[in-house]
DNA sequence: CTGTATATTCAGTCCTTACTGAAGGAATGA
DNA sequence: TCATTCCTTCAGTAAGGACTGAATATACAG
């Protein structure tokens, strides 16, 4: 993979666009489908020539996706430097950042939402009001949370034969 | 709602800090937050005065929410100005945002994988391996994609329901 | 220990996006 | 009709985040 395909060039460059729009760096995006598609780890100079950015722009990237568990470095034979593969199973690599940004995301809100409701203030104008709004809030962020400890206790590739026999049972048109 | 209580505060900040992490606007999303909270339509002068922005960046925000479908311009009698809304249901709301970005989102990711899998020439470096990567996202796009359409089948609340069953039927531990 | 190759950190700069305020437009009532 | 109120648009500016390149650290071979 020294110089890339037109395909790959275009699924780079995409998945660089989504991840900006998801609050995902573009680099860090564009770093994660390039090695998605390489067959074989990458050093980090080899990523910063193919991407043309700086090779201390790939080092902080690299963490980054090293941080979320989907992208690690390995060693090869005869060579000092750090390669780096990402984790090629999908399902697997979703779940993982699902995982990750729940973590960040959902867990603190929830943390916020049960704090708001302890610290409200029956006595306050409009309190009655704002307890129902929050409480539904958080009953919908408990419920999605529920939902992710399900499917985290079931085992890999459960979900992907659930989503399947789903899509036969109840598949009657398909548009 | 005048004046905003340290409850409300707390969470139309939070809002707007989930907001921005999801690649949504602080302050449309300070102002969903807003608006959810508030039992009544608000104009938009009390809106950009309650979260101190400049009147056309409420303009702005509003019709972002309302491209979305989650807030809605309602009016007033003996009030020429427009008073805004959102939408209360939680579930619908999300269901609804969730809509909205797999239309802009998703749905061009699915559009992009399809192209790249046919533009593949079987004839350039690696490209089975190529394939194989590109196919397995595909897959997996294309799995969520009818995920979704499941669930927009069901009727309101169905979602809710089961999820709140699964909970009753595998949920042994609470943790 | 020295020299070389690699990796990381960080201050400064660049770029993008968000925001403001002024100007213009639309609707209403007198 | 005009005056008023509200809403939107847009050019310019501000703020925030991303990126670079130089400096520094680390690891290794000789």
């Amino acid at each position: 993979m020294a110089e890339l395909t037109g395909v790959q060039k275009q699924y780079i460059l995409h998945w660089g666009e989504m991840g900006t729009r998801w609050g995902i760096n573009r680099t860090v995006a564009q770093i994660h489908a390039l090695l998605y598609l390489s067959p074989k780890a990458l050093p980090a100079e080899q990523i910063a020539e193919t991407l043309s950015v700086a090779r201390s722009n790939v080092s902080t990237s690299i963490r980054e996706l090293e941080t979320w568990g989907i992208v690690r470095a390995v060693h090869v034979l005869g060579d000092r430097r750090e390669h780096y593969e990402s984790m090629k199973d999908v399902w697997e690599m979703f779940r993982v950042v699902i995982e990750h940004r729940k973590r960040r995301e959902i867990d603190p809100t929830r943390e916020m939402l049960r704090h708001c409701l302890a610290e409200l203030d029956p006595k306050e104008q409009g309190a009655d009001y704002t307890r129902d709004r929050l409480t539904a809030m958080a009953g919908f962020f408990e419920a999605v949370t529920e939902l992710h400890e399900q499917t985290k206790r079931l085992p890999t590739g459960a979900v992907r034969k659930m989503l399947k026999m789903g899509m036969k049972v109840s598949g009657k048109k398909k548009r």
